[in-house]
DNA sequence: TCCAATCTATAACGATCGCTACACAAGCCA
DNA sequence: TGGCTTGTGTAGCGATCGTTATAGATTGGA
């Protein structure tokens, strides 16, 4: 166990980690200096490298927990929902709520950050992993291309994702999702 | 007439525009310093200045010259096509070509700068207008939903875009805009 | 040939960047 | 109550940002 002795910190580490993540996630990282995240948390520059490391750091963790609160939608579904169709009709639903919700950055921060590209080719291959499996269980037709079609709901999500940050509203991210899961292939009977 | 005496501009102005552009369009704005700009194109900064105008003056030429340029098949497109099913057919397949062609930046400028938010407005509206033409005319279903259709559209191409910008090939590209012309409606014969 | 105009090159401006040294405040343990 | 530890607040570090003053180079016209 931590001696525990001395000051004890003066900010919530949790709240302060939301507000960062809510900077990023708005302006990106080049665009938000540390200079703006001690004015939004109100946390100064040597408490803020001491709780958490330094810009780079901060943002990693960030991230984590974006993908584990505003952005854990798309992994709930890909586990919960028992088919690739009815996964991807949750995801694309549900991303045109949450790249929407009031009182929130618009869009998704891991489609709008360029340096997170690992994180969207590994949710990519969950995509197309989940299809495969339908593919192989005769869920879907067997001729069904699983990257071709994994490829087709990527594009759909960072297309919405990209309109909520213009301000794209609800209901046209909800069309826009209707229309895109039109394509999907027939089930097999 | 210019009286044109002093010494001689060192540079292409063209040539150089060019590759500012460049690195607008693979880095961004705020990502881009004059620094960088200055070592890639060997002009100096009060030579930029004096040729283009401040940093901001400079990136708006960058992207008037893209659109003129690179960008320029989107509007060429729905100009020269008689439907706005052949427009947007031919759009999505220059653009896997075009977000994918070697030796240039991947995917679109205007569509990857959070400024030019602007200027992806009118696309969609130029995308609408084509759509509603053809509803007017009679040459797509009368309850076809004008601007549904070209926020689908829209998406597409931005998830073309994205998905370049993170290394996509053109046959995947191509794929994901043929899944996405196949929601089309069935033109009225 | 000398002037006037224009471009180039260096160097530096003030502002901001990410980051930290330093002094002080606030806690637990002896 | 000291003494040790840890967080806070200020102030400033060197580096880089966009931009420009200044001096020299190069041109055409008088």
């Amino acid at each position: 166990m931590r001696a525990m002795v001395g000051r004890k910190r003066g900010f919530d580490r949790d709240e302060v980690l939301d507000q960062v993540t809510r900077a990023f996630w708005r302006d990106g990282y080049q665009a938000t200096s540390v200079a703006d995240l001690t004015a939004t948390t109100g946390v100064n520059p040597p408490s803020l490298y001491a709780a958490f490391g330094d810009k780079h750091a901060l943002f990693t963790e960030a991230v984590a927990r974006y993908q584990q609160t505003y952005g854990a939608f798309t992994t709930r579904a890909l586990e919960e929902e028992p088919t690739a169709r009815q996964a991807v009709e949750r995801v694309l639903t549900e991303a045109a709520i949450e790249y929407t919700t009031p009182d929130r950055p618009k869009g998704c921060l891991v489609l709008s950050a360029p340096e997170l590209h690992g994180l969207r080719d590994q949710a990519i291959r969950a995509f197309e992993g989940k299809i495969r499996h339908d593919v192989a269980t005769g869920a879907l037709p067997a001729g069904t291309d699983a990257h071709r079609l994994a490829l087709f709901v990527a594009a759909t999500v960072r297309g919405m994702s990209s309109l909520a940050r213009d301000g794209a509203t609800r209901a046209e991210l909800h069309d826009v999702a209707r229309t895109a899961l039109s394509v999907w292939p027939a089930p097999v009977p």
